[in-house]
DNA sequence: CAGAATCCGGCATGATACTG
DNA sequence: CAGTATCATGCCGGATTCTG
């Protein structure tokens, strides 16, 4: 398939907002963090890692870093020995919670089901036809 | 930061509905190909390709095998040469619009806020006080 | 405690060639 | 046209080490 760029430079579908919402959140935790400060308000470094449990300290830091760029949550430090970093959402943050939250719903839902399909369209690729 | 997997060798945040979500629906392509047929209703191989623009005729099929291994589109094949091959949502695809609508509405009222954000942040760290 | 910096492997994605 | 097969690669994310 040979595609075609325009003068922008840019593809033809590129620029569309599900595609700029999913760079932005299609990673593996932004969510995630999004969602734990909506249910547990105000955290900090820490206990978010704990609360999401698998999440190394690198993927952490940066991925508190994007957020608070966009503006989603607030970062605050707390000039303190030892330090204390605390987060939380802002009311931008706040307003994609319930766009996560019906998503996840959908997955609870229909989660299984998927699942299901999945191993059945499996069975089927071994056994073809008989 | 150390994370302790628990005896069935997870971990303690993995099963949660919102990351088995994130792990079928965060790549690059699937969301778009449903929110495609949603608009289209039932197309082509090589439609879809053209209609996203820049996708590769691989990462085509990959997405589109996969959505259908899980039941969100159906796989039509004409036995016609030269071959056809049409896909259309299933039910369970098309339950799953709704909500990649309304994340798609939350990125077009937000986006332009959250790039001029990432701007301010990122001036802020090129010049940090005077 | 909260990070910054660095190194590194694996997997998602891409490019290319071939086929029925 | 609608794929498959193979090879190449970028970069995401994990592990580790170091600091204030």
């Amino acid at each position: 398939m040979v595609m075609t760029k325009n003068t922008s430079g840019k593809y033809s579908a590129v620029d569309c907002p599900i595609r700029q919402v999913l760079d932005r959140f299609g990673d593996k935790w932004s969510m995630l963090v999004v969602e734990l400060l909506s249910h547990k308000g105000r955290l900090r470094f820490s206990e978010i890692g704990h609360n999401i449990g698998d999440i190394s300290q690198k993927m952490l830091t940066v991925t508190l870093r994007s957020l608070e760029a966009d503006g989603l949550i607030a970062r605050e430090i707390f000039p303190e020995i030892p330090p204390r970093v605390e987060y939380e959402l802002t009311t931008l943050g706040m307003s994609l919670v319930p766009h996560i939250e019906s998503m996840t719903l959908w997955g609870k839902e229909h989660l299984a089901t998927i699942l299901n399909n999945r191993k059945v369209y499996e069975s089927k690729l071994k056994k073809p036809s008989y």
